[in-house]
DNA sequence: ACTTATCATTTTATCGATAAAAGCTTGACC
DNA sequence: GGTCAAGCTTTTATCGATAAAATGATAAGT
């Protein structure tokens, strides 16, 4: 695995983490093994937020307020930030402190276009040497997607945006090359934070199911070039819906 | 620009640079603008020490060496650690602290493996859409990176390098995407660093000038297929060359 | 001799405090 | 009224110190 953790920690901060305060001894019994660092947990949460779009694109964050917020100091916090950077869900800038990385519809495009070409790709290696067991697992994934209810409470970690992000890493699962697979990752991140905005300014588009059984099955057919065509135009289809509802917003 | 910031900055730590010790006012002359963060400096010296090598792959970072080294405190160092992780070059586990990045054959090849297909897609992306001032802008580069000379003593800091990689941006700039193009850099920084460390282990693969020329060529050209042909088989050789050097030397 | 438990040492994660910057406010001056 | 400088406030970068965790060494038991 080649990027830092991307994975979504769901654990919030524990309540009772004292540091420094020798009062006594903490022997919490749910804790069953190590606790995660603070900065770790802390990054999860805030990871989720910017993605979720709870922390507003282009806002400054206050760093003493998130420290507050949490209730720890400033190292820990300020590394959590430091690991989204990273992930360009902030940015920094030497003495200027950090910010929620802005979104835009330039950027979405680029995204979107950077998301073809690359996946495209990695789908067409992926059909090309893949083999039996991957091509199960894509129809595996496809099978849980189906299944998995769409939470829309919280859809930044509900268990169909899970689903929905592992049949897209299924697809290209055996392209062979775990530097692409990581990028392919990322990107799909960077799309789903303008999803998950999306989604929380009021957009509703149906569901997906129909392209996502059309891709698996030109996948498993192993037709490479509608594979490739209608795995971009669902990405362009989430672009030009998006682009509709921001644009409406004002954005 | 989307990665954090990846350019090479020279400047080692100010040695006059104290603080919390109000012996007397330091007016370094010198300074004229406001002096980058230690962070920032910190950084940028380690990132060079591990893509030449002097940082051996694999190695643990010990922390408090380097507090000593760079005579600052812990902060600095964790983050300057914590931006490196963000490129790769180095990799860190809760609560075990961090480590230089291995190197592999595997990941050779995997990198090589994402450079050809993403390259791939950048270019032909750049030949179709690039403009008389992407055209120009490769010339160009092509002309500079001829014209400089290879500094085979510093050859991470080299301006050879500097313009090798400008050169290869060059060639990708037109197509669009800052996404697409920043990751093409990671990728590049990422083969750098083997081509540094081969360096190191006493390779010494001829110039390459006839090559850049061929590619160059063919993308002004517009000759998309020769140019992808003719770039893959670039990556391709500077991989086969490591790959019989670094087999030789046990890696 | 070979594990395994116990203790000492090193390293990491975290804290709270402080100097230097940056940002903001106010008031003199044109 | 608008510009600009001096002073105040907030924020950032950095420090040095400490608890928890991990690592390494030692000793007991098989």
């Amino acid at each position: 695995m080649i990027s830092t953790n991307i994975f979504i920690d769901n654990k919030r901060l524990a309540g009772g983490m004292v540091f420094g305060k020798t009062e006594h001894e903490e022997h919490s019994v749910s804790d069953t093994q190590t606790s995660a660092t603070l900065t770790s947990t802390i990054f999860a949460t805030l990871r989720e937020e910017i993605l979720s779009g709870a922390l507003p694109p282009d806002s400054k964050i206050n760093i003493r307020g998130l420290c507050e917020r949490f209730d720890v100091a400033f190292s820990p916090v300020r590394e959590a930030l430091n690991r989204l950077s990273s992930q360009n869900l902030v940015r920094q800038t030497d003495r200027r402190g950090f910010k929620v990385s802005p979104v835009s519809l330039t950027e979405l495009a680029d995204i979107t276009r950077a998301r073809c070409l690359v996946n495209e790709a990695a789908l067409r290696a992926s059909i090309a040497h893949g083999g039996a067991d991957w091509e199960e697992a894509v129809v595996l994934a496809f099978h849980r997607l189906l299944r998995t209810p769409r939470d829309d409470r919280s859809p930044g970690e509900s268990q169909w945006t899970l689903a929905h992000r592992q049949f897209h890493q299924s697809l290209l699962a055996g392209c062979g090359s775990d530097w692409l697979l990581a990028y392919c990752d990322h990107l799909f991140d960077a799309a789903e934070r303008y999803r998950l905005i999306g989604l929380s300014a009021g957009g509703n588009w149906g569901d997906a199911d129909a392209e996502h059984r059309a891709i698996m099955q030109a996948v498993i057919d192993r037709k490479a070039d509608e594979a490739v065509r209608l795995l971009c135009e669902h990405f362009e289809k989430t672009k030009r819906q998006l682009r509709l509802l921001l644009a409406r917003a004002g954005g």
